[in-house]
DNA sequence: CCAACATATGAACGGATCTTCAGTCGAGCT
DNA sequence: AGCTCGACTGAAGATCCGTTCATATGTTGG
């Protein structure tokens, strides 16, 4: 037990690791970062392919560049914009793997939250 | 870019992932399932581990439980939890490891983020 | 230069979420 | 039985977040 304390990693790291998730909390930046594993897109393109107002879209890839989970490419009057973090897109494509497997797996055996 | 669409999880995919990450979202949340993954231990033990009062755990791990991430083993008028979800798992041991690998790394290049 | 377009931004509203407080319930001890 | 301890719960209040609307900035084409 008193283990457990020693290796539980810093304030700061779990802070840090926390918001990370946080990132990845929400459907519509989740989707988008989904939709930029496969390469770049512009905004209007995002917005269109992950069905979302292109303001929202805006202010979601505003939080990601904050947070350094993407980077952008200006030209012209569009912004292309990529995933620029490997740790997230290996948390990415673990959960992109887990649906995969469990899409199938779960429906038959969810009986969702318990009381 | 219609092949981005194709590729999309489903809507339901999405937001159940979604949920997942938003579980791991909280720093207090977080902590939880970092003392867990070492074994299980019962709530005061993770209360004192973790430096959060009986009652914020005692909530925290109603929502965990809820999403099938700790399970619970009564023992007298202690309950014990433990880490119940493979997934989960593999992305907090994902994430720590990330931890160890950029504690160092990052400190030296953290501007933080950019207007 | 003006109009249309792509993106960015700010303010504001509504809903979700976390913490705390107070109280409950059951289990064990004496 | 009475008391204490560990865990659970509900309600309340504060805060955080995401969406939307309106507007700004900068870019291209006519």
């Amino acid at each position: 037990m008193q283990a457990v304390r020693q290796q539980m990693p810093t304030d700061h790291a779990v802070r840090e690791t926390a918001d990370v998730f946080g990132l990845l909390a929400d459907p519509g930046r989740l989707r988008l970062l989904v939709a930029l594993l496969a390469g770049e897109l512009c905004v209007c393109d995002l917005a269109a392919a992950c069905g979302q107002s292109e303001s929202s879209v805006s202010h979601a890839l505003r939080l990601l560049r904050a947070h350094r989970v993407v980077a952008v490419r200006r030209a012209g009057r569009r912004a292309f914009y990529r995933l620029d973090d490997a740790h997230v897109r290996m948390l990415l494509d673990l959960a992109l793997v887990h649906i995969d497997h469990a899409g199938a797996v779960r429906l038959a055996s969810r009986g969702e939250l318990q009381p």
